[in-house]
DNA sequence: CTTAGGG
DNA sequence: CCCTAAG
């Protein structure tokens, strides 16, 4: 059983009781969880099944048994020491024991916890949370409860899964004791009258809605939809790509194409214009070292730019820089120069097929990690984070000696490329590999402005016919959604072996993972927020709430960021990393975790009918 | 499609 | 982040 082995990890010696699952849709959720990675009983949660325990045994004589419980160290908690005691009840109030010792500390969490219980109820249940820690501390000072800002009229959670008019003037007028305190890196932009927060994070462009989701199952967004097709023209487009020289597996083209996967996974990276990388390395060659020495780029003849910018007919490739006078660096790249490539063809192939392969193989190489370097001359700049007038790139002389290079990500695995005919698909050898020098290809890139420079993978194209839209790129007209690889229509007649990755079938897919897009503090706190609201468990409505034009987080995310965020929560300042998350947040975190894991307690309790076994030593 | 949990 | 079981 599932629940056994998990908590065999972390209650060495205690022996639970079967806890029948019980079906998701009452929202509800098994009492006992699963220890903290680090063996140590996790405190929240077990204080959760403990508060759902103490409601097994009645109203009374709850606090009485608080009153008993023997102080016992974290130490001693941590060491396994807790279970000294070998009778059942025992055991039962040591464990709260440990666990109230293990939050108490933090008058803040119980602040967060106490507002939870005002806005969300106050049924003894909940109460009894704070009432335990507080009884727990027996004379700590300090901690006043909250004064009674609760005008809140939800009394179920659930209730927030309709449109409820309360919970409307809850986000329009009333102040939630627990909202928008903390929005450090958020800029706002309040968009007319409606109650919608948009905000703009720093280094994303996420937008937050703070609006109620009004909208019920069955009146699913149709944005969302319409995003899922688009990603799926999108990946459709992808080519597909062998992983492996030796594990090449072609697969066939069918041409009875099967529906389009069913797989959820949308192409996120690619979505934002962003390299995307080639995931799944371990499916990956490890030998077939990247080839790619250094494409470079020369910046040929430079010269002043009208001040509009670049538009115009000239189709010249040259690398253009100019500084205008509102100090923006402008630029053309004139080609960047592809790392080696190596390619075979049949001398059947087709020109179109090579083109395609050609182009797979760029796609390939780009996707698969390529960054770009900055030079001023001749030497790398490495410094993402200085602008360019502290690189010098700004002052003229150096304009003209500014470089970029293509570099391949460090530990990528050599893409492979098939492509020619069906048939050569079938065969044991690719025909496409990145071993031997031999094709360039002119890839322009083109920067909308300046500033991007230190971004990587800003917008990249790709063009076959050489360098044609860069005017058009630059002059602004490429939008974000068109900034991004293009490639060639597959519509030719000739169906190749460049096989779309949503028809592939066999093992050599190359699946690719989402480029890491650590939360920023601001998307912190919309999470935290959403979830002291909707609660844990409902990560659909948290995503809805605050993340819905957030298409880079799923629900799925967001679940995982909260159960990070509960683990950072309880780890000392010490061992976090990353971008440091407000202690207030985290504290936050951990009531609203604490009140929630209650409440859902407390729901499946209900639905009980004898009530929860005690625990028991083995 | 959603949730929960393991990896 | 990914993957998957389960509902």
């Amino acid at each position: 059983m599932v629940l056994k082995k998990r908590l065999s990890n972390g209650l060495r010696g205690f022996q639970v009781p079967e806890i029948p699952r019980y079906p998701r849709s009452a929202r509800t959720r098994v009492p006992f969880e699963k220890p903290a990675e680090d063996g140590h009983a996790c405190a929240f949660e077990l204080l959760a099944s403990l508060a759902g325990k103490l409601l097994q045994e009645g109203e009374s004589s709850t606090s009485s048994n608080v009153s008993e419980v023997k102080l016992i160290s974290k130490e001693q908690y941590r060491s396994g020491n807790c279970d000294e005691k070998r009778s059942g009840k025992d055991v039962e109030i040591s464990e709260a024991d440990c666990i109230l010792e293990c939050i108490s500390g933090s008058d803040n969490v119980k602040s967060e916890i106490l507002k939870l219980e005002s806005k969300f109820g106050n049924d003894s249940n909940t109460n009894r949370l704070v009432e335990l820690t507080n009884n727990h501390e027996a004379g700590r000072s300090g901690f006043q409860g909250l004064s009674a800002n609760d005008k809140f009229s939800l009394k179920d959670p659930l209730d927030l899964r309709v449109n409820s008019p309360s919970l409307v003037e809850l986000n329009n007028n009333v102040k939630s004791p627990f909202c928008g305190e903390l929005f450090p890196n958020a800029s706002f932009l309040k968009h007319g009258n409606d109650n919608k927060l948009h905000f703009i994070d720093d280094d994303e462009k996420f937008v937050r809605c703070n609006k109620v989701c009004t909208k019920s199952k069955a009146f699913r967004p149709s944005r969302r939809i319409a995003r899922k097709i688009i990603r799926k023209r999108l990946t459709s487009k992808h080519w597909k790509v062998a992983p492996k020289l030796k594990d090449y597996e072609h697969s066939r083209y069918d041409k009875g194409i099967k529906p389009a996967s069913r797989k959820r996974k949308p192409y996120y990276n690619f979505e934002r214009s962003q390299c995307y990388t080639l995931s799944k390395r371990k499916k990956l060659s490890e030998k077939g070292s990247m080839v790619t020495r250094g494409g470079g780029f020369s910046s040929e003849s430079v010269s002043d730019l009208p001040k509009k910018g670049i538009c115009g007919n000239n189709r010249s490739a040259n690398t253009k820089t100019h500084v205008s006078k509102d100090s923006h660096v402008k630029f053309r790249i004139k080609s960047f120069r592809i790392p080696e490539l190596y390619v075979e063809v049949p001398e059947t192939a087709t020109v179109g097929s090579l083109k395609r392969k050609v182009m797979e193989a760029v796609m390939t190489i780009i996707g698969g990690g390529m960054h770009v370097g900055v030079l001023v001359q001749g030497k790398k700049v490495r410094d993402d984070n200085r602008t360019l007038r502290q690189t010098g790139i700004s002052c003229k002389e150096n304009l003209d000696k500014l470089g970029f290079v293509l570099e391949p990500s460090s530990s990528q695995a050599s893409p492979v490329v098939c492509a020619g005919d069906p048939s050569h698909c079938e065969a044991s050898e690719p025909i496409m590999s990145l071993r031997t020098p031999s094709i360039e290809s002119g890839i322009s890139v083109a920067k909308q402005d300046s500033s991007l420079v230190t971004n990587t993978g800003d917008l990249v194209e790709i063009n076959h016919e050489s360098a044609s839209s860069v005017d058009d790129t630059i002059s602004g007209k490429l939008t974000r959604d068109s900034a991004m690889l293009v490639p060639i229509p597959d519509n030719s007649s000739e169906a190749l072996a460049a096989i779309p990755v949503s028809h592939n079938t066999g093992h050599s897919e190359i699946v690719q993972r989402r480029t890491r897009r650590p939360f920023s503090v601001s998307e912190v706190e919309a999470l935290v927020q959403a979830v002291e609201e909707v609660g844990t468990g409902r990560w659909r409505d948290v995503k809805l709430r605050c993340f819905e034009n957030a298409d880079h987080r799923t629900y799925v995310d967001l679940k995982d960021k909260w159960k990070t965020l509960v683990h950072t929560a309880k780890i000392s300042p010490q061992q976090r990393r990353g971008q440091p998350v407000p202690q207030e947040l985290l504290d936050r975190v951990l009531a609203a975790h604490a009140f929630w894991s209650i409440h859902q307690a407390k729901h499946h309790v209900k639905h009980q009918t004898n009530g929860v076994q005690p625990l028991v030593i083995m």
